[in-house]
DNA sequence: ATGGTTGCTTAGCAA
């Protein structure tokens, strides 16, 4: 809590869930953040560390699969499960969105596929899950109403957005093809709030373990949160919390936040 | 430099 009734509303792919707890806590106890989505959490539903959380403090809906994927919603308030995937009977075998009510919020949790490489059948399934994804918004959702869309979309929208935007150019995460499939979010009705706050500003969430990227600052903005209209007037600051991706055993993403005055 | 590191699961895959 900010101490004037603000909602944090946080997302991070903390890359297992069960391996991170030891930042985790830590993290929801320092922060206090309101809606946590997590993504990359590697575990089955029932191996979930669902009692350690709630003794921190918080609720949790959880769609998980064994060894890969997976996402989860923390909250301060009770979850309402609205969809568990996308539903549109498509491939639903891999754990990469939960949309959910809590706390009088809308929010889908989404971990977009990776791609691996621009060759890979891999890359082709992305683009197929983005476009499935941009259906799922314009079928189940309304850009007129008060709607968070956040995760790790495996996207860096804009060449500020990445280290080597040239060197980039072309490859997974900067491909025109999936800037194109995000930039299908924004003109449905999306907002990207730290690009919103921050128009110029360089700012990265994801640095990868190899190459010593962290310390390089060899990174790329590819974890966002996105709000609808309705919202943005309420989206008080939006950042990344940088901090969290520094010391020992931590994840490769950084966890994003959204500061939101109340209703 | 098709390099490098981490996690899950145990040698290979995914990121």
């Amino acid at each position: 809590m900010t101490g004037d009734g603000a909602l944090r509303i946080a997302t991070w792919n903390v890359n297992s869930v069960r391996k991170r707890m030891g930042r985790l806590v830590p993290w929801l106890e320092s922060r206090s953040p309101d809606v946590v989505c997590l993504q990359e959490t590697k575990v089955e539903d029932d191996l979930f560390p669902e009692e350690a959380l709630r003794e921190a403090g918080y609720h949790a809906a959880i769609l998980g699969q064994k060894t890969y994927n997976g996402v989860a919603v923390l909250s301060r308030h009770p979850l309402e499960v609205v969809s568990r995937n996308l539903g549109d009977g498509g491939d639903d075998t891999q754990a990469r969105l939960l949309d959910v009510r809590t706390g009088g919020l809308r929010l889908i949790d989404v971990y977009i596929p990776n791609g691996k490489e621009v060759e890979d059948p891999a890359f082709v399934y992305k683009l197929e899950w983005m476009a499935r994804l941009a259906r799922y918004l314009e079928v189940r959702c309304d850009p007129g109403e008060p709607l968070i869309l956040c995760g790790d979309f495996n996207v860096a929208p804009e060449p500020i957005d990445l280290h080597d935007p040239v060197g980039g150019d072309g490859k997974v995460l900067f491909h025109p093809d999936e800037r194109e499939a995000f930039a299908r979010f924004l003109r449905w009705g999306m907002v990207d709030t730290v690009r919103h706050h921050h128009p110029d500003t360089p700012v990265f969430s994801f640095w990868d373990y190899r190459r010593l990227a962290f310390p390089r600052n060899e990174g790329y903005r590819i974890d966002h949160i996105l709000v609808t209209r309705p919202l943005l007037p309420r989206c008080r600051e939006a950042f990344v919390d940088r901090e969290a991706r520094k010391g020992k055993e931590p994840s490769d993403h950084a966890p994003v936040v959204a500061v939101l005055d109340p209703l």
